[in-house]
DNA sequence: ATTACTGCAAAGCCTTTGCAAGCCC
DNA sequence: GGGCTTGCAAAGGCTTTGCAGTAAT
């Protein structure tokens, strides 16, 4: 939370109540969520909270970079895009084919490709979003 | 195409016209097509071809691991959902964050990764998806 | 006090659904 | 010939737009 406040501060956005509960629902749920169902979650914490204040927050937080979407897995196709939240702007995830789990995991190694690629693309690049798409551990003893 | 025929053939699907036009577009444009836009482009090699066809072939395509969604760059967020190929399971570029621009890179030494993980999480992992932000060597000369 | 942000409601677009005809195997 | 696949059209849902009031700095 003290962070999206320095976030807004510095690249000229208030701190509003909108914003501030729309940061709050995607830090306490670890599933990725839709923009209409982070809209319903910020409703049943303030009823008086707008589904435009919603959708243009998700605007604003992808445009600053403190979020990202992305699609569901394969069995939810188009139907609709979730957002994920980019911690120092990375973010990677399994998904798992079958259940649709996500696992999320912090270490990527991906400094050394970074550099790589900077230099063969004469490119800056300033995060990266990974996701790996497989069996979880469940699901394989199911199966 | 090869590729099609054989992956329809061994999951049991047919090779019929609009998959394997919506095949042939998707494998000649370089930039990210939302379903709408694979229409459009299929309606010009055969207009007898209904949007319904295509969204359902997406939807097998994507079924089949053959395409996977993505989303588009931060400034057309929510404007659809494109499509990109997964060759061998895998894809990977990087957005410029700029002006749009999708540079596919083949290399993305994962495999050590994806042997952790699957060790650390007791999972299986098929193929992935590595999206890159930053901002593209043109850009970087203008700004 | 100024300026940006919010909230409402209607309009708009893409997407989904159901059924008869056609094509692939 | 059998059965999956297609195509059409209307229905459906999420998202966008514009303006007056409100809240943050």
């Amino acid at each position: 939370m003290a962070n999206l406040i320095q976030l807004l501060h510095k690249t000229g956005y208030k701190y509003t109540k909108p914003r501030q509960l729309v940061s709050e629902v995607l830090e306490s749920h670890a599933e990725h969520l839709s923009a209409n169902e982070i809209w319903e979650a910020v409703s049943q914490l303030d009823p008086t909270i707008g589904r435009m204040s919603v959708y243009r927050t998700l605007d604003l937080f992808t445009q600053l970079g403190y979020i990202r979407p992305a699609t569901r897995n394969a069995a939810d196709i188009r139907n609709g895009i979730v957002y994920v939240m980019m911690h120092d702007g990375h973010h990677h995830h399994i998904i798992c084919q079958n259940c649709g789990q996500v696992i999320e995991f912090e270490d990527c190694n991906l400094d050394k490709l970074v550099e790589t690629l900077e230099k063969k693309y004469n490119c800056r690049i300033g995060g990266h979003l990974l996701e790996f798409f497989g069996v979880c551990d469940k699901c394989l003893r199911v199966a």
